[in-house]
DNA sequence: GGCAGTGATTGATATATGTCAATAACGAAA
DNA sequence: TTTCGTTATTGACATATATCAATCACTGCC
């Protein structure tokens, strides 16, 4: 197959926020017709990113949201030495760029896992739009503070697990992100790589491998490179709760 | 003394936002005389809380927002085992709560570090105004999204950063906001004890108070009690900056 | 002013997880 | 198919930090 591409036939990609899967996830909730359509105006689909392509970088002036429509993208930091931290990987449905709009500069880089379309919501045309359209209005407040709870209960992973309670959480919480969006909540394709997972979750990549071969030793799951399918949620909810050999469970003031 | 307090006289605390020291940190910024007032008349002043008090729990109804005016309030999750999570410390001018909307529960509990006043906003009263007024609006909207910016910052800090560069990256964090609010940014008093930084680090009690007196012990600072004096806030960001003995500075895919 | 009781510090030891190094499994390209 | 480069796995060893235990220093109370 020669290399022709590259020149995507942008008429193909007309979808509207009406039709598309997604639309519970993603902004429109208790928007109704003549609404919805005001908001489907603003939405430019773009050309899917390639694995690898960024769809923005630090320190880039903020100018829209984007809601991934298929595929997925991680968002990272890079440190003055030059070392990554990713904070975030995100699925179809979901929302990225929401930690931009404070300062109006993108304080995270985000590049794409795997062959990813996204929506690009420009944000001058969103925020007045959110005056108009109560449902539209608290959507948004709706979806941000969601974001602020996902993080918060990602610092008690960080900083009161143990490697096995960070890897299982890890894995529930895509579980069942995949299964809001329809997918299988037991058998699904990691987008990312295991150093991404580990850096994550705060590892090194070796301790993450260790750590998939005991699960599936133990009978917990089954992987097959990327591919991952849970045997027993059940015990993997039980590792994701218990505490770290840390915490000694002690109380401050 | 006898213990005769208890009735706090509510006339006194008559501060409108207006004259609010804080009130460029908090919500108005961008508000000016008639919308300021709106605002104000929903903002309800309620008696400080004492040391240890709650100002709600985990699994009740969102009702507010919370502004802290003076003393300091900490955000924790319990998990099953009653292990305690401190999620946050919130200073004087910043906003409790935003958690919650999402879900309409508060995901976290929050209780004063010590005698602590905060500024109750009705979220129902508040979320019908911010259409109508658009400072307020974009206001909220940045407020939300520095938070989330800020979280994710903290996710550096618990993945990538060794004991020392968590404790110097959370001094640094406190300075920077005490001096935001007119404080001095180099002498402070901590309102948490070591087990709540711990907990919030991600370390045993021990290891925090054993990294505050090799700091000392290296003229970084010096410490009695709770009381901190940055004496090399350079150094001090030079080890913030490290990385953890683990990351390889790898990148993913 | 002495006496709990809690919070902070310090020391000795254990261990989970990181580090280094080698190999193996895959995927893309020729 | 073969080859190369990347990603994942596995093993042996090092170490940062947790754990356990004791002491010290405040704070509030009688």
């Amino acid at each position: 197959m020669p290399s022709r591409p590259k020149v995507i036939d942008i008429q193909r990609i007309k979808v509207a926020c009406r039709s598309c899967t997604l639309h519970e996830l993603c902004l429109p909730l208790g928007i109704d017709g003549e609404e919805l359509e005001r908001l489907d105006r603003i939405i430019r689909r773009r050309r899917p990113l390639e694995r690898g392509e960024h769809l923005f970088r630090r320190g880039t002036p903020f100018r829209a949201l984007y809601a991934v429509r298929s595929g997925a993208i991680k968002t990272y930091a890079v440190d003055e030495a030059g070392c990554e931290q990713v904070t975030g990987f995100h699925l179809p449905g979901e929302l990225v760029g929401l930690d931009a709009i404070g300062e109006g500069v993108h304080p995270l880089s985000a590049r794409a896992l795997e062959r990813t379309s996204v929506c690009e919501i420009p944000f001058d045309q969103l925020e007045p739009l959110t005056a108009e359209i109560p449902g539209l209005r608290r959507q948004l407040l709706r979806l941000m503070s969601r974001e602020i709870a996902s993080d918060e209960s990602h610092f008690g992973v960080l900083g009161q697990k143990g490697a096995e309670g960070r890897l299982a959480a890890f894995l529930l919480s895509l579980s069942r992100r995949y299964a809001e969006r329809g997918f299988s909540a037991l058998e699904f394709r990691l987008a990312m790589s295991r150093t991404d997972i580990a850096n994550y979750l705060g590892l090194a990549v070796e301790t993450v491998s260790r750590i998939f071969t005991r699960f599936q030793s133990e009978g917990l799951l089954r992987t097959q490179r990327k591919l991952v399918r849970l045997l027993d949620p059940a015990r993997l909810e039980a590792i994701a709760g218990e505490h770290a050999p840390a915490s000694r469970c002690g109380r401050g003031a």
